[in-house]
DNA sequence: AAACGTCCCGAAACGGTTTTCGGGACGCTA
DNA sequence: TAGCGTCCCGAAAACCGTTTCGGGACGTTT
């Protein structure tokens, strides 16, 4: 054969109505689904667009409705561990609607995002999704954009803009809610580094619950980094001022400090309770007792994320920052 | 402002040559550095294409040379942690090669990889990328592809196809080199998933390695999970036999050996060596010693498909399988 | 004055699909 | 049999922005 390993040309609709006897117009009516079309007529071509498996070049239709059905996801750190639920949930959200996905990785450079920026308007997506590597807050793409963008995970530093964040307030809130219901009142905070937004956040909204139900925080937030290291080396102080349970930043910090705990014997949950954010689950699944976590829903930030994105497409977006509701996943680390 | 916010038509070729008072060929031909042009027309035009951040489109483009420069990226498990570091080394290849990339997630499901793959295929995307969750061998997308594809991770059943895997029996093979350097003699193995080729496939180098050196395994491979669990809960086990090293099939079960060795006093390394499969940096992170791995070199694997897809598509690449080569990370756990 | 460069423009081509519109075939009625 | 309406189908235009091709205008050299 000379004919080269994938030389088949891809078949168009051409070839569909050649081989069913009919025109191209009469194919294109059939296949939409279009009235004027006998019965016996569309079945013919139906069968023929099976039997080649045809697909209709996408290219050539965005040529005539103007949108090529196509985002751009402009992600930050692929590696980190928040991009991916997100771009899931995004992923998840458009092959529904039959949009796909361009993928770009910035690697957290500003040049890089800019230059990917101008490719992806160049391929002409119908919209743009950015997710941030943190939860500050970040400067918008450009001030004159040809499409719509929502930002997630990270918002946009104008208000006006579409974001989407997680709702790391209310996620403090829940976590030290949940260990006051379960009857904790010596309740101590070892958290990650003071500048992130997610840290300073959570604590926010812990120390809220707490005033609000006449508790007082046992020692000051212990603000640190994001890692088991820290956890560990938190638990010593801790333990002086007879804790019964620890809000902990992330499920590292909190493994940590399970780690130290069951190094000095203290035991898990009875003597205290752990409570650690993320339910990041290579991370909870080692965990001794199971890690009762804050899950932030992340899919679900990217699912709204791209529901925003479908709106601000039919102009029916109104901007502004919206947060996503994280849920407590109780395991054992804090009795049950 | 009457005008919506995302409301700016996209700027074209025709914009920029009308403000620069030429034809829409001079402006082409100034972009495209084409020689007929006089110098100051080239800048004007230059200057004009830049104050309208004006970018071609690439669309139109893909019209006239007949590809679109961009390739579709089918993925399995996006929440695995092995596609990450692949689509990144994909990622990079082709950022630089001017190619973007069409992101699918199948979920392990044949259905909805069927519907991806068609609709790829509608987008007219220049090749493919196909990444499994597991190092077996899968059937290939279809017979008659109009595009070529590369299989990355699990490779196809078809040994013709262009694959790009990883090489457990290196890896294992490398693993126990490492051990035998630093003094081991008595080494266990615990591994994953009996199902898995990644868990027979290292245990194979492994034994190969100790065999040439005349050295008999301590103990049978223990296949298990792949959890932190399985590792602790074969420890009692391996002090029973004097072990003084313990191949881990992966990070997570390392970690849980590791575990078990703190808990009963057992010195590491000076005792026990440990040494694990992937370098997964957030596993690695909170080990107690810094663990010993094998890289797999994944993003290295991402690198190598994007490339041979490339050379695929000049008609350049032979087929067949190629292993990507892994490489130990030396930490605490084997001493040092 | 002829020959030649230099620089630019108009117009065609590229691609597959959708849509519009005209018309043929056929059956029914007067 | 002429007239009319219905049903179905095909030819051709439109869609879009870019690149390329052929040629024309103008100035310079021989």
């Amino acid at each position: 054969m000379t004919t080269d390993a994938p030389g088949r040309r891809q078949v168009t609709l051409r070839d569909v109505a050649q081989l069913a006897g009919v025109s191209v117009a009469t194919a294109s009516k059939a296949i939409n689904g279009k009235a004027e079309v006998s019965p016996d007529t569309r079945r013919r071509v139906l069968d023929v667009a099976e039997r080649l498996s045809f697909t209709p070049n996408a290219l050539a239709r965005a040529m005539l409705d103007g949108h090529t059905g196509t985002v751009g996801l402009l992600t930050h750190d692929l590696e980190g561990r928040f991009s991916l639920p997100i771009l899931m949930g995004a992923e998840d959200a458009f092959g529904a609607g039959r949009s796909s996905v361009l993928l770009c990785d910035s690697r957290g450079d500003a040049i890089r995002e800019q230059h990917h920026l101008s490719t992806l308007l160049g391929r002409r997506v119908d919209g743009l999704i950015v997710v941030g590597s943190q939860t500050d807050a970040r400067p918008p793409l450009g001030s004159d954009l040809p499409v719509p963008v929502v930002y997630t995970y990270a918002p946009s530093t104008d208000p006006a803009d579409a974001s989407v964040v997680p709702d790391n307030v209310t996620a403090g809130r829940i976590a030290v809610e949940h260990l006051l219901a379960t009857g904790r009142r010596r309740i101590a905070h070892v958290s990650g580094d003071l500048t992130y937004a997610a840290a300073t956040d959570r604590a926010a909204g812990a120390d809220a619950a707490l005033a609000e139900h006449g508790v007082e925080r046992v020692g000051p937030v212990r603000y640190g980094s994001w890692s088991e290291a820290w956890g560990r080396s938190c638990v010593a102080a801790l333990l002086e001022q007879d804790v019964d349970a620890v809000v902990c930043g992330s499920d590292q910090i909190a493994r940590g400090v399970l780690d130290a705990l069951h190094d000095r014997g203290v035991r898990v949950p009875d003597d205290v309770a752990v409570i650690g954010f993320d339910n990041w689950e290579p991370m909870i699944a080692g965990c001794r007792p199971a890690l009762t976590s804050i899950d932030m829903n992340f899919q679900m930030m990217g699912r709204r994320a791209a529901e925003r994105l479908f709106a601000s497409l039919e102009d029916r977006d109104p901007g502004g920052v919206e947060t996503v509701t994280p849920r407590v996943i109780v395991r054992e680390s804090t009795g049950g």
